[in-house]
RNA sequence: CAAGGUGUAGCGCAGUUUGGUAGCGCGUUUGGUUCGGGACCAAAAGGUCGGGGGUUCGAAUCCCUUCACCUUGACCA
């Protein structure tokens, strides 16, 4: 490729718009610009890596067996209605009429038409284990699209679906999927790890994600050093051991709270600490007020409430639906709230004692309250925290935050039940398949290779995905016995089938050289003052080393440097 | 959805407080000097000051309204 024929627009500015390190490499380097919140202009060197990324995938789909295809980008309103993912997914998706009327969602994701293919052709337990996939476009209508190319509106994702006979089945083709995944994103130079997590619109009963490390990631995580244990933070089941505690005052009093909504300010007003207080929140689940209990100073766990409610929608209640209960947005308590409201408290309040919860009235608290002043559910609601013990072997977690590149999940009979897939077994018998699916987010696989793999000066791409393995520098593109020599070794490489980018642009060396570096391609070959003798330079982007190189002898040593990667 | 912030040339920004001819750096074009680490000199092109409305002799600047983008939070109970 001519450096000067191709559109690799480098920045010396970085773009005010972007924030995290990854976001800012890829616009500066040329791979992306934004077109509105959550989409993007993918530029050539972008789409190229992202090419070098999906054959990596496409080579672990092959291994797995599994068969790619393409599946209809629209969905329409009915298939979803019957799988309960018209509400399941609700604001999420982009929805869409046609001209008859009937409603159709931009996918999501691809379940119900994986489901149905295998209705389609699995006939009996012969077919099976049977598994596709697809690279696609998605849409999601994110409540707020953030971090680039993180967490956009339309992305390409690699979303493959596996259909088996038996669930243990599905599961240990989840294992060897699992497997791949790790041999993957190995291959691609990342470090990651699996966690496990909540399977959210999903559904399934078993699911876990794969993490990049990355200290600007979004999602909180936690583990063990000590077992091994992994999972993201919003899943991490709090098993401390709780007592009911017995040291009452007797009954409790009402305190007036003026203009006090907060902890923060109850904290200030009584001159208690947080951990006195039991903060009482409304949600909706389905349209119907629960009643969240959590000490003052912990957070709701909005999953784990959403999994004991196992309701479709959780949001928090407005200040009207408050009302409608009999309460104030800010005073909201246990003590004396409606009795079909049912009030679900975190265990760690178990072995609170004479605590402050809102009094149901405007500037009012209580004072004093114990467990025996209310009924309720008792479970497990607030997130972990760092030093909250290890749920396998007790010891204290720790907490870091990553990228979820992939996600892989053995869903059961969720979608085979609602679509009626089934197949006949070895007796004859028409019976239920098991699913399983697997998704990896491609731009989230080219931002975390680059946020994994860069330096002060740029990229440093590892070989493997680097679109370009050579970098031919020419110093004077006036001199022609360097554009000979360059031309030539360009030619020589590019026959060896190694990809090479020819920088011929009329530009002072350290422009080159600059955009060598940002751009991140592995190897340099400058052709300068030392053509007269017969020598190259070749310079090598991650160590920063350079060795005069016998113009003879350029393609076998670089040969070479490509294999080494 | 809430709170805060920002919209001025392709990119990065100043100018807004106190209304008075639209500015700077990078980039682009042309000419020249340079030429192994983002060079220098000279000239030039490029702007609905996010949109709409209002106040005013006069608005990037003041007022109203609207849109987009960014950040934080979804911690408020």
């Amino acid at each position: 490729m001519l450096y000067s024929k191709f559109l690799l627009p480098t920045m010396k500015n970085e773009p005010s718009d972007m924030d995290s390190t990854s976001q800012k490499l890829m616009a500066r380097s040329g791979m992306i610009r934004k077109v509105s919140s959550g989409l993007f202009y993918y530029l050539p060197y972008f789409n190229m890596l992202l090419r070098k990324v999906s054959y990596e995938i496409r080579r672990s789909m092959d291994a797995m067996h599994c068969n790619e295809m393409k599946f209809p980008i629209l969905v329409s309103q009915e298939i979803l209605e019957k799988t309960g993912r018209w509400t399941a997914f609700g604001k999420e998706m982009f929805s869409l009429k046609d001209r008859n009327g009937n409603g159709y969602a931009i996918s999501p994701t691809n379940e119900e038409y994986a489901t149905l293919v295998a209705k389609m052709f699995i006939k009996s337990y012969n077919d099976l284990p049977f598994s596709v996939y697809q690279i696609q476009q998605k849409h999601r209508d994110e409540i707020r699209p953030r971090n680039g190319v993180i967490r956009a509106r339309e992305f390409t994702m690699k979303d493959a679906y596996s259909f088996h006979a038996t669930e243990d089945e599905a599961i240990s083709y989840y294992q060897k999927m699992k497997q791949e995944y790790t041999n993957l994103f190995t291959r691609l130079g990342l470090k990651t790890f699996a966690v496990k997590a909540d399977s959210g619109a999903m559904g399934g009963n078993l699911c876990e994600e794969f993490m990049a490390v990355a200290d600007e990631g979004e999602t909180p995580l936690a583990f063990c050093d000590n077992c091994g244990y992994a999972a993201n933070l919003e899943v991490v089941p709090v098993t401390n051991t709780y007592v009911e505690q017995n040291g009452f005052k007797g009954r409790y009093k009402k305190v007036i709270t003026e203009r006090a909504h907060t902890v923060k300010e109850l904290m200030d007003m009584l001159q208690m600490p947080a951990t006195s207080f039991v903060k009482s929140m409304v949600y909706m689940a389905d349209d119907k007020p629960v009643v969240a209990l959590v000490r003052g100073d912990r957070q709701v766990n909005e999953v784990k409430l959403k999994n004991v409610l196992k309701c479709n929608v959780l949001e928090l209640a407005t200040v009207k639906d408050i009302e409608k209960i009999g309460s104030v947005c800010g005073f909201v308590g246990p003590v004396g709230m409606r009795e079909d409201i049912p009030i679900f408290a975190d265990y760690e309040i178990m072995q609170m004692q004479n605590f402050v919860v809102g009094g149901n009235e405007k500037d009012i608290h209580l004072l004093d309250v114990n467990v025996k002043d209310f009924s309720c559910k008792w479970v497990d609601l607030r997130f972990a925290e760092q030093g909250d013990v290890c749920p396998i072997c007790g010891k204290p977690l720790k907490t870091a935050m990553g990228t979820e590149l992939g996600h892989i999940f053995v869903l059961g009979q969720k979608y085979t039940k609602s679509l009626d897939a089934t197949f006949i077994d070895n007796q004859g018998k028409t019976q239920t398949l098991y699913g399983g699916c697997y998704g990896i987010g491609l731009e989230r696989v080219v931002a975390s290779i680059i946020d994994q793999h860069h330096d002060e000066k740029g990229l440093v791409l590892p070989t493997v995905v680097a679109p370009f393995k050579v970098d031919v520098i020419v110093v004077d593109t006036k001199n022609e016995a360097q554009m000979e020599t360059a031309t030539m070794l360009y030619e020589k490489l590019e026959n060896a089938g190694i990809p090479v980018l020819f920088d011929d642009r009329k530009e002072r060396v350290g422009v080159k050289f600059n955009d060598f570096e940002l751009v991140g391609i592995p190897i340099k070959v400058v052709c300068g003052r030392d053509v007269t003798q017969g020598m190259v330079e070749v310079g090598v982007r991650e160590t920063g080393t350079v060795e005069k190189v016998d113009i003879q002898h350029v393609v076998h040593t670089i040969q070479n440097l490509v294999k080494k990667g």
